[in-house]
DNA sequence: TTGTAGGCGTTATCAC
DNA sequence: GTGATAACGCCTACAA
């Protein structure tokens, strides 16, 4: 049923013989066009300028031969193989899935290719998962959170240009993409005090995480600006699944504890909260309201329909792709992100003071 | 702030001078050994058999020198990337999602790294895409559904083994992995007949979808065996989606029909009809039940959690992986599925008939 | 069993 | 501006 893998024979002829299999090869194209195959790598790549005659020549024998460059060739060859790593935690993430489209999307205009290794949240993985990158000789590493050092992550950054999302690490050679997160817990915490709650409970999220440190912060600042005291009690413990947030509200249930409003800080957490309160007979919006955060695509569809936060995943992972494009042409990259807004669904309700 | 991005600097002496950057070569190892490169590269590859003494002495400076071969001068000189490709729809779907993950998981304890692109469900991209592998240079191809025509593919499969998931496609060349998804659809339907039901709608998948198709043959199996008449009107198109499911549900809700269940085509299809019921104040399952099929993750934490088909996306994921990794070995490939199975959470009820 | 000598397709260096 | 020529790091006939 299959055959051997091999499938490129070594041909013992020399390397430009246009009479071979479909690989059509550089030099192949400089034969075409009557010039050297130095000419024909120096149009690809602007490396210096060409006569206008020459370069349509060449234009027109790539065109007709259907020339393409071949990466794995120009990687060995100069060092570039237009690819990016990409060290994401967990591939099928509804949060880091969206940004992996946003990069996906973003390279693929400017020629590159990532390539995306998981972490899983745990240090050994992501230092082989990193191996594996540098292996490949990626031009350059976007990573995206995880448990490695700073200094480890330093340590990579000095060989390939780095760029790192949700985590707090800036240095010269790193470029460090952040979300608002702050004001996102802020306006999610101001949107249910405007509603007239009081009793705010918050389910944290990863405490490790950086993201879930702000939400926090921002939680906090919200209920100070409006003179509501803060209650640790009413701060439970989280891990950014949807498991956490339904333990989380089982046990905020059973503490006897007075509440009115539950913000999460992510939609995953959220949503389990949401489960946790249906189990109990109590109704989102009418007996408890609720907030998420990210916004991500099962907040719109779940029931009933959840109030968050937007930040958009998607952009967070094209501008973290641009700005790695960015500093691949030696430029210093500048990443504008939209700022954090409120999605009021209908998990939040107005009360009476 | 940035450098520019060489890293790499071509040294005018010789190749293999261990005095360089970190860059450890085969030719640096088998100096250190006192043999040649073809020896190294021999006991690298298991291409044949050396002398227990060289043998040790290689092993041994390769562990002091630390060497990790470079796939990227095995791509150019062997033939073989020691990557495969895999063309998804959209990286952060919920249903491809999880194969991916069993994909990644499979091929990395073989040391091969899968390439992910995305298509999204338009044949010029996943021709591109396409490319962009074959460009790549890739051992092997996975590829999950898609439009691309089956003489497109088998073209491809010419060039590299190739493993395709959710198509109906079989030829010498290609391995094909199929879930079993008229039973699934046959089970699900059955289930909510048990629980009493006669009036059942279904909500289409995708009708370009082979696995939507077997869904829906498997609904209509269940009715005819136990003797409830078809009534087309009860089927509604989808597409996949949440926002197709709301769209069905409501399209059904106008129609006037009466009916006391839903079987939808996948559980994002299913999570849409739960909200559009919930609108309307239908509530399931008092009112309504509901079946989805997939029993992804979201299943489990929707309001209330829904009763679905399990199939073991991460499993279809691996044993493509699998399948893939026997093609590359040139053994023939054998994929064994775990069978459909009902799970039954609390979207479905048993009713007086 | 082991070494030698290309060659894979491209880029970079250095003359012209 | 343009063309030889030598790498890049590894694999694989072929010879020994």
């Amino acid at each position: 049923m299959t055959q051997p893998p091999t499938r490129r024979k070594r041909s013992p002829s020399t390397a430009s013989t246009p009479a071979g299999t479909g690989t059509v090869t550089l030099g192949m194209v400089a034969k075409a066009a009557g010039v050297s195959p130095s000419t024909v790598s120096r149009i690809l790549n602007g490396t210096a300028t060409v006569s206008p005659e020459k370069r349509e020549a060449i234009d027109e024998a790539i065109r007709t031969l259907g020339f393409r460059p071949n990466p794995v060739a120009r990687g060995l060859a100069g060092g570039r193989t237009l690819s990016v790593g990409v060290l994401t935690q967990t591939i099928n993430s509804p949060f880091y899935g969206e940004a992996l489209r946003g990069i996906e999307d973003r390279l693929e205009v400017a020629g590159y290719i990532p390539i995306f290794v998981s972490g899983h949240w745990h240090e050994a993985e992501e230092h082989k998962a990193m191996e594996a990158l540098m292996s490949r000789r990626v031009d350059g590493l976007i990573v995206l959170a995880g448990r490695m050092s700073n200094d480890a992550l330093q340590a990579y950054s000095q060989q390939v240009p780095m760029v790192v999302v949700g985590r707090e690490l800036h240095t010269d050679r790193i470029f460090s993409i952040d979300f608002d997160n702050f004001t996102g817990g802020l306006l999610a915490t101001q949107h249910l005090i405007e509603c007239g709650h009081r009793r705010i409970a918050f389910i944290a999220g990863d405490p490790l995480h950086k993201d879930a440190l702000d939400r926090e912060a921002g939680y906090r600042a919200a209920l100070e600006r409006a003179g509501i005291a803060f209650d640790s009690a009413l701060v439970l413990n989280g891990d950014f699944t949807e498991a956490g947030g339904l333990m989380a509200v089982n046990r905020l249930l059973e503490s006897g504890l007075a509440f009115s409003a539950i913000f999460a800080a992510n939609d995953q957490t959220a949503i389990g909260a949401a489960l946790g309160l249906y189990r109990r007979n109590v109704r989102v919006p009418d007996d408890v309201s609720l907030v998420g955060f990210d916004d991500l695509a099962p907040a719109k569809f779940s029931v009933p329909p959840l109030t968050t936060i937007r930040q958009s995943v998607y952009e967070i992972g094209s501008e973290a792709a641009a700005a790695m494009l960015d500093m691949l042409k030696g430029e210093t990259p500048a990443a504008k992100l939209p700022p954090p807004e409120l999605v009021a669904r209908e998990s939040t309700r107005r009360v009476a003071r």
